[in-house]
Parts: C-alpha cells; structure tokens; sequence
DNA sequence: CAATGTGAAGACCTTCACAGCC
DNA sequence: GGCTGTGAAGGTCTTCACATTG
C-alpha cells in the first residue's frame, strides 16, 4: 500500500537547498524553526513549510524542526541514501573541472567513468581515472554501475552522445552543451547552459540600468 | 511615452532558448513557424507564440517568422546588441573552465577580468587575460567597464566576494558556489549549482527506478 | 506561547481553441 | 489554407492567515 505522494516539482527542486542549509545549520544545537531555515536558505518561510509537509509531519509545534531528522528524511527522499555513480562524457576544459569538483563527492556522488572521442585524450589521467574512448561508454556504465550521465561535450556531439548513453540503460542525464537533445520519455534531462544564465542577466541589467537612469533623471531636474 | 512591458519572468528565460535555435535555423531559407521554432527549441508551439508576442508583432500570418529579424529583436530585448564584459572572481578548476569557454564570446559576451585572492595565483595567464589580485576588483570592474560578476570561488567567500562586487557597482551576479548570498534588492543574482542539479536528477532516477521495479514484478506475475 | 501544518485566496504560467489576417 | 496572436480556461505555485498542537 505505497502511499502515493505527489511531490510538486517546484518543491523537489528546493530540497537540495534546505538539504545544504540543514547541514550548515546542525552545527548549532537545538531545533530549527522554518524562519531559520527559510533564511538560511533564502526563501520564505510559509515555503519552508509547504515544502517539508509534502514529505509529512517532521516538525514540532511550538518548537522548530530537529535538523538531523529532517536531513536525513530529506536524504532519503531525494535517494541520497546511496552515493550515485556518475560518468562524465566531454573531458574539456568543463569536463576537467567537474571531474575535479569535490562538491560532487560530498554530496552524494562519485565520478565514476569518463570518455572522450579524442583518441589522444584517451588514458590521461583526471581526478585518478583513466579517460577512455568513448566507444566503451556502455562497458563503463555496466561496469561501474553508473547512473547518471554527464555531457560536456561540444553541442555537435550531444545527440549523439546522448542516443549512446541511453541504449547503454542510463535514465538520468545532465546536459551542459548548449543544443536541444531528444530522449524517449522514460529518460529524464536537465539542462545547465552558461551562456543562458548570463543572458537572462544581461536582460535584468539592461532593464535595470533604464530605470536607474530615468531614476537618476528624475532626481537631478528635482521631480518626486 | 515608453511604453511599458511585463515580459514574464518565465518568457524571460526562454527567449535565450529561441535565441539559440534561430541562429541554427536562421541557415535555411525562408520563414520558420511557430512549430519549427518549438521543435528545435523544445517547447510546445503555444509557448513560443504567446511569448513571442509579448515581444510585439512580428511573425506574419500564414507564414511564420523571418528568422533574420526575430533574431534581432530577441537580441536586442535581452541587451544583447553589445558585448557584455563579464569579471570571473575565483580561478580554480571550474573558474578556468568559464574563462576559457568559448560560448561566452560567441552568445554577447566577453570575459574581461579575472581575480583570485590566492598570490601565487596573481599574474599567472588564463585565457589571454593575467589574474589579478583579489583586492584590484574594483579598479578592474572600472577600468574595464565590468557589467556582470561571476563567482566561481569556494563557498566560504562567496559573500565577501559578492559584497565586494556590490561595492565596486556591480548589480548582476551570477553565483556558482554552493552557498546563499545577500545582496542589496537593486542587485540581481542568479545562481547555478552543479550538485544540486544531480540532486534533482537522482530524485527522478530513484522514483522513476522504482515504477520501473513495480512495472517489472506486474508483468513477471502476470497483470496488465 | 511559539511555531507547525494547511485550507483558501491569489498570482503566475501553460494550454486550448479559434478569430483574424496574410 | 495556413499560421499567428490572444482571450479564456485550466493548472501549478506562492502567499496568507489561522486553527492546531506540543
């Protein structure tokens, strides 16, 4: 009789940030309230609230929430439980740096695998594995057991790279390439494009730097 | 008279998405539709045509849009009809990595400055650009005429770092370390963290792993 | 009394479906 | 005829505000 529980995806996607905020709050004793906590992890709080509720009732009326409890339900929801092995695929300049990045580790994951198509890549070592060719990527995910699939290759690639991951059985793939990439349904994508991020900065700082100077205007001919 | 436009914030972070895609369809000939658009961006044909129209009126009926235009006009309400000089605060491994992406260049922007606190650190060449030491971000910020800040620092200094930028004027932030930071309300940040998007991955993987068991036992014993 | 947990209200976003126009 | 542009309907997410409870 699974209960069935329908997390909304706005929620799951905030887990990860009360996850990190509870562990740099459980230094400090005693529970933590959801003002606590919305602060610490920059959110309101009548969101902390909702959010955790949907996991059930882990707080203490009157008092707050005790962190390690809450860390660890958060853990198991989110399947934190295990560390999940991952392969990297693209070991350029980006792929070097998320082989290298130890937050990966401390957070419930472990680079497992890496390939490249580059055969004067292959066997250099990066963050103590060996790359390897690109054609062993489905040996890697059987042997390894990977789960999760990493593209930082060059957007000409990625279809390709993905097509590959997924007949090798992965279900998960996190695409930092900057190109669109089809996947059967049963397969879930995210996506990280840098130069994105930046763009929908510039719009808020075009806009932004408007107002300023009609503000700026305004001020200097002496109107409210 | 300036007339005032709520683009939403969601249309916002897609414009960049059709922005991409036009320039890749913008090689054939003639007008794309609508479901060309969303095909190549992967949205629904809906979505591209009430954002698009938040933009103002500039497909044609019954034919589609001109790539060439919308593609300028996309750029231009993003701000992107300059070139960005963007500042990278933290040259480490994932520092390097941006510094040396080639996607900057090629989507609106430029990197321009670079700091990092660590001396021995200071004068070595990343990207055709010398590090500076960490206390010269405001003379690079002004000399350079630096619009948007990038942290790829280790989370404990993010917000020395980003009250740093705030000081030498900066109001776009675009934060990659794992921590919160607080910045006046005038100052945008937006903020990516690799780990937390495995995060969300693995939540799917594991709940999607699970259906995959139940749907398995279903079929070995028999049911629909 | 203090802080959670939650219905209800409201804001925002997506999808529908079709009138309007080329 | 074909495709845009858009009101209206339908969802989802956020915020409010307060009853509930340790």
């Amino acid at each position: 009789m699974t209960r069935e529980r329908p997390v909304p995806e706005a929620t799951v996607s905030r887990l990860p940030l009360y996850l990190r905020s509870l562990v740099e709050l459980a230094e400090t004793e005693g529970p933590v309230s959801s003002d606590a906590l919305a602060e610490a992890a920059g959110v309101t709080p009548a969101k902390v609230r909702k959010d955790l509720s949907y996991l059930g009732s882990y707080g203490t009326r009157g008092r707050g929430y005790d962190a390690a409890y809450l860390i660890h339900q958060i853990r198991r929801e989110l399947g934190l439980t295990q560390h999940w092995p991952i392969l990297i695929a693209g070991i350029g300049n980006l792929g070097h740096a998320l082989a290298n990045y130890r937050g990966f580790g401390e957070r419930g994951f472990r680079v497992a695998g890496l390939v490249d198509a580059d055969g004067s890549k292959v066997g250099e070592i990066v963050a103590g594995l060996p790359i390897r060719p690109f054609d062993d990527l489905a040996t890697v995910v059987r042997d390894e057991r990977i789960a999760i699939g990493v593209i930082a290759t060059p957007a000409t690639a990625v279809q390709e790279v993905a097509d590959r991951m997924v007949e090798a059985g992965l279900r998960s793939i996190l695409n930092f390439a900057p190109a669109v990439v089809t996947v059967p349904e049963e397969v879930t994508v995210r996506k990280v494009d840098l130069a994105i991020e930046l763009q929908i900065l510039a719009y808020y700082e075009q806009r932004n730097a408007a107002l300023r100077e009609v503000r700026g205007s305004r001020a200097a001919s002496g109107r409210s």
